[in-house]
DNA sequence: ATCGGTTGCCTAGTAGCACTAGGCTAGCGC
DNA sequence: GCGCTAGCCTAGTGCTACTAGGCAACCGAT
């Protein structure tokens, strides 16, 4: 009988695109055993157990959105520069819906995922050069940002939005709009 | 031997303290049952199943935070009304981490939980009364207010902010004086 | 006061999940 | 070709959700 062939990388690989499909809270052991077509005790020789596997999935998900962010602002700055990266933000989220909840979970700081994490985290303070804030003031922003594009996202996933007539694609660049106002004014 | 004289009331309220204690995703009917000191399948005469159950918790933590935002906004206006509500916001989600978890579920618009979030969608769009803003600005600038309070509230939950010396509390005021400049600058 | 019927709780059982222990062998390095 | 590592296996534990069917506690009607 020849081997399966079972990685690590194809392991996370695999539970991401499951997670996508099927959700993350469905994402288990199990499933990802009978997607490779061997025993779920086989993958214990890989991974430590289901949570180490859905660590490893935030780690992806926190690097692709981390380059995708990247590619999103190079060369762009201000209002440009805001405006790509959430956006790449909001596709990402909802193109792979699976990935973006997976990245929700607690991450401590020696998790594997900490170094994916320190990245995302500087992507979204790049967003700020164009705007030129010093600090704490910098902070705020970059958390005021962040809450937003992730509540809003969050909340036209759970389904929040859809039972009013007003298309989110509308609430959503009116709500760029003014974060890019806000930024602006900021130092007051 | 004398009953113990479970009910749908009880079961839930006793699920909602069970979220906060020990998390909403370790919410089981086997726990709640050793909680009750009856067998699992004894809840399943009061319960139709695990997510019933679920959604009775989101309905009760829609309800309180609801009846929270209605305190909190009465008598008051402008910036007033927004700090009020987004602290009371913010305060039941920090004190109820598990019922706060809860209300995030899905919730189709059958579910017992669907008036609960109607009230609670309402209570959201009264912030805006002493801002004077038209459709459709107003249900844009409902859906960022409430974008941006969750995204926070969800982010400095899962510690998104602790690997920062800035306290939350001083980027959460921060947060609030942008909104409500926001807003009264809205129309433009 | 007793008698029925309801219903609250029970036992027993199925099936899926995470995870451990220990065995066998494929396929690599020598 | 030989041995050793590592990948996959079976077997088994215990927790979870959930169903079927039984018994007895309690409620209302006579």
């Amino acid at each position: 009988m020849t081997r399966a062939g079972v990685t690590v990388d194809r392991l996370t690989r695999a539970a991401a695109e499951l997670a996508d499909e099927v959700g993350y809270e469905n994402v288990t052991v199990s499933a990802l055993a009978r997607r490779f077509g061997v025993r779920d005790a086989s993958l214990y020789s890989h991974i430590r157990s289901a949570h180490d596997l859905r660590v490893r999935v935030a780690a992806l998900a926190l690097t692709e959105l981390a380059d995708r962010a990247a590619a999103a602002l190079a060369g762009r700055a201000g209002k440009d520069a805001l405006v790509a990266f959430a956006n790449a933000y909001r596709d990402y989220a909802n193109q792979h819906p699976g990935r973006y909840a997976a990245m929700q979970m607690d991450l401590d700081a020696d998790s594997v995922a900490a170094p994916a994490a320190r990245r995302h985290a500087e992507m979204t303070r790049a967003i700020l050069r164009g705007y030129r804030l010093a600090e704490p003031d910098q902070t705020d922003a970059v958390r005021m940002l962040h809450s937003t594009f992730h509540g809003f996202v969050s909340l036209e996933r759970t389904g929040g939005f859809r039972h009013h007539p007003r298309g989110s694609d509308a609430s959503w660049a009116r709500a760029l709009d003014a974060l890019d106002a806000l930024l602006r004014a900021w130092p007051q």
